[in-house]
RNA sequence: GCCGAACAUUUUG
C-alpha cells in the first residue's frame, strides 16, 4: 500500500510477486494495487491477466479497477480492448459513475473518436449520470487539436447552459484550441473572459497562450504576458 | 468516504 501511494510500481510489483512465490493468499485489494501499478506501467496485458485472475477465483473487481484497466487500454491505443471492458462493465450491471464516463469519453477523444464521445457523453447525460467538468474539458481539447474551434465553443458555452463550472482545466482546452488555430485575439480575450470569471489563469494558461504568441510572431505581446505571470507569482515549470 | 479520469511547453542525441 506505502509502495503504490508512492507511486513506486517496482516495488509493489516485486511484493506481490514475492507473494505469489511464498504461495500466501493474496487478498483482493492487492490485486487492485498492482492491476493499477501496472496499468501506470502501460503494462495493460498483464494487468489484464491479473483481473482474469481475480474472476477465476471468485472476486469480484469493483469499478476503479474496470477504469483503471479501460483508461489504460486507451493510452497503448487499443480502443478494441477499451471498449470490450467498457460493454463487459455494463453487461455485469455496475452503474457507470462520472469517473469512469469521463475515463471513456477522454479516452475516446484521444484516439480521434471526438464525435463518438460527444454522443457517448449525450447517452450518459440522458441516463442521469452526472456529466463533469473531466468529461467537457476531454471533448473541447478533442475538438480544438482537431481544428473544430467552433464546435469547440459551442461546447464550451452549452457547459454553462448545463450549469457545470468551467474550472481552468476548461478554459485551458479552449484557449490551447484558439491558439493552435491563430485566433489570438480571442484566445487573449478568453484569457480576460475566464478572469471575469472568477477562475485563475494557471501555469499552463499562461505556457499555451505565450507559445501561441511567439508562434504568431507577436513577442511583445509574449513577454508582456510573461511579466504578468512572474508578477502574479506563478513559476514557470 | 477511499482506490480509478481531463489541459501546455519539451521529448533518440
Amino acid at each position: 500500500q506505502a509502495f503504490h501511494s508512492e507511486r513506486r510500481y517496482d516495488r509493489t510489483l516485486s511484493l506481490f510477486q514475492e507473494m505469489i512465490d511464498r504461495k500466501l493468499r493474496i487478498p483482493p485489494h492487492a490485486y487492485n494495487l498492482v492491476i493499477c501499478g501496472l496499468c501506470n506501467e502501460e503494462k495493460v496485458n498483464e494487468a489484464h491477466r491479473l483481473l482474469d485472475d481475480m474472476l477465476n477465483k471468485g472476486y469480484i473487481p469493483n469499478l476503479a479497477i474496470y477504469t483503471a484497466l479501460i483508461d489504460a487500454f486507451f493510452k497503448v491505443n487499443n480502443k478494441e480492448q477499451a471498449l470490450v471492458l467498457l460493454k463487459q462493465v455494463e453487461d455485469k450491471g455496475y452503474r457507470l459513475d462520472k469517473v469512469t464516463c469521463s475515463t471513456v469519453i477522454n479516452g475516446l477523444c484521444k484516439v480521434g473518436e471526438v464525435e463518438k464521445a460527444k454522443e457517448f457523453l449525450g447517452q450518459s447525460r440522458e441516463t442521469g449520470l452526472d456529466v463533469n467538468a473531466f468529461s467537457y474539458c476531454s471533448i473541447i481539447d478533442g475538438l480544438g487539436k482537431a481544428g473544430k474551434i467552433k464546435e469547440a465553443e459551442e461546447v464550451f458555452e452549452e457547459m454553462l447552459e448545463r450549469g457545470c463550472v468551467r474550472n481552468a482545466h476548461c478554459f485551458n482546452a479552449f484557449i490551447d484550441g484558439l491558439c493552435k488555430a491563430a485566433e489570438m485575439d480571442t484566445a487573449m480575450a478568453v484569457l480576460r473572459d475566464m478572469e471575469k470569471e472568477g477562475c485563475e489563469p494557471t501555469v499552463y494558461t499562461y505556457t499555451i497562450l505565450i507559445d501561441g504568441l511567439f508562434k504568431s510572431h507577436k513577442s511583445e505581446e509574449a513577454l508582456k504576458l510573461w511579466d504578468e505571470m512572474i508578477d502574479r507569482g506563478i513559476t514557470p515549470t
